[in-house]
DNA sequence: GTTGACCTTGCCCCTGGGGCAGGGCGGAGG
DNA sequence: CCTCCGCCCTGCCCCAGGGGCAAGGTCAAC
């Protein structure tokens, strides 16, 4: 029984790993030592834990990080493969993502960015003021379309009870300089009853979450997208197109950039236009 | 001239950073401002930075560190887009080689081993004594395949002058514990004159990198594996099938294990074997 | 008993910032 | 002119997942 124990050294070299990790693994509690000596404080490792120990540091090779590794282990089998599954998915979508950002970029530094920006057809538009319920959330890139769609379904669902949807839904991107918005996304949906939409903020548990404002009257320079160009980078070369625009023509920035959604997301196509990407201008 | 200056917020609202981010980028010297007030140390930015910054924002997307960011934007244009390039083409392979670290683990999850070893034929042979010229190196395990290709070639070459190549070349993973080498991987060529081989590594500017010493004999459990999977993970399921036969039997480790290239790799094609992954056994 | 290899804890280091504290600036209003 | 608020400054601690090193305790072989 007593030669089955190895000591941190042996165990690490049989695991390749080095005994450093070894000891972050039992502080975390993902892999105690079998035993540990009350009196000089040493670990021994049984021979049966190499397979665990191995397990982990492959784990770790995918970057996992140790509190994901620990629920994979947790549940044993097959219930751990899913959770390596539903893992390495999410990984997947990520560097999807970024390899679509690595091929824009190519193009943006090779200096091509101008005849992208040739692309695409810019106008301006007059914008009434309009009286919008709201929700604002600071979140990152990769969320963001989730939350947008999320976002938006929950205030149109709320619109009906505030006079019904008076106007485009868009999401404003607040990185203006302001305190208490250094640069949150605000999604916002027009209502027609501005008395209606306070009487409804005020009834929901957390008015902090969702607001009523006065979106003022706007001039706004715009470009109009497809549904498939609704996604990173490709709409950055849309907001650096309405932005070189803007510069061509001497205008000025009037306010934080947005996304309006004018048509029914869900029944476009992925080549219908859906979304206009503008800028206030002066 | 004046109102073209931005404050650090106004600028990290723009480029759509932080500005926190701005900071550690003056600090590297990545993106300086345009001015700094010297009395009260404020930043000042130039609308026409604000390019630059998205650059670096979005370069860093990708998560490439800021040490590559700056360089891709110190080669202005096209060479800036290679650098892009070889860098996304590093990261392309090691994304690939986690995917198919990502399927190994998760038939080995599944319990699936047992079965993965099946596959693998193991047995036994008697290797005797040999002197080896050797290179020892730590390294990562991305970069080991092509560490393991320079340091044969140059040992190979080495060993025309100690009587010729006397063997199989090999590699050791020292993953025992011994002091002054904590797991490195040593790389081998056994030679037919032990006199002349000390004689060249004295000859050598560096003996401490290049060292002579003789292995002794050794009675390997082993598997026979093709070149294509001398890669990982797959060679780690033979690794394991070997572990697995040698515990069937009650056959304990007699050192570190090994890699044993007794083919001529560059001729072999992709299903030849090439290799035997081996383990020393009492 | 001695020696040397091994083990322990604890501290600082890395990236790329986030968050906060304490204090200095700048412009608008009174 | 003063005050206020919002911005900005630096400096410090924090994150993961360890690497590296120092000071000191342990274990086993000779």
């Amino acid at each position: 029984m007593d030669d089955d124990l190895l000591t941190i050294g042996a165990f690490a070299a049989r695991a390749r790993l080095s005994a450093k990790a070894l000891r972050v693994y039992d502080r975390l509690g993902l892999l105690a030592p079998a035993r540990v000596d009350p009196a000089s404080g040493y670990r021994y490792y049984r021979v049966g834990q190499i397979e665990r120990a191995r397990t982990i540091a492959l784990l770790r090779q995918l970057d996992m990080p140790l509190a994901v590794v620990a629920e994979v282990l947790a549940a044993d089998g097959p219930e751990g493969a899913e959770r390596l599954t539903a893992y390495w998915a999410d990984t997947e979508a990520r560097f999807a993502a970024r390899r679509t950002l690595a091929e824009f970029l190519r193009g943006r530094l090779s200096g091509r960015s101008s005849e992208m920006y040739e692309r695409f057809t810019v106008g301006t538009v007059e914008v009434p003021a309009q009286v919008v319920i709201a929700e604002k959330r600071h979140t990152l890139a990769d969320e963001l379309p989730a939350w947008i769609g999320a976002s938006l379904g929950r205030l149109e669902a709320a619109a009906r009870e505030c006079g019904g949807v008076a106007g485009a839904p868009f999401v404003v991107y607040h990185a203006e300089v302001s305190t208490e918005s250094d640069g949150p996304a605000e999604s916002c949906v027009p209502v027609a009853d501005e008395t209606a939409a306070r009487a409804w903020a005020q009834a929901q548990g957390r008015p902090w979450r969702t607001t009523v404002r006065v979106e003022p009257a706007r001039r706004l320079a715009y470009t109009r997208i497809t549904k498939a160009q609704v996604a990173h980078p490709q709409i950055l070369a849309a907001f650096e197109a309405v932005e070189a625009w803007m510069k061509e023509r001497g205008l000025s920035y009037d306010g934080p950039c947005r996304e309006v959604y004018f048509a029914d997301w869900d029944a476009a196509g992925p080549d219908d236009p859906v979304c206009d990407v503008a800028f206030p201008v002066r």
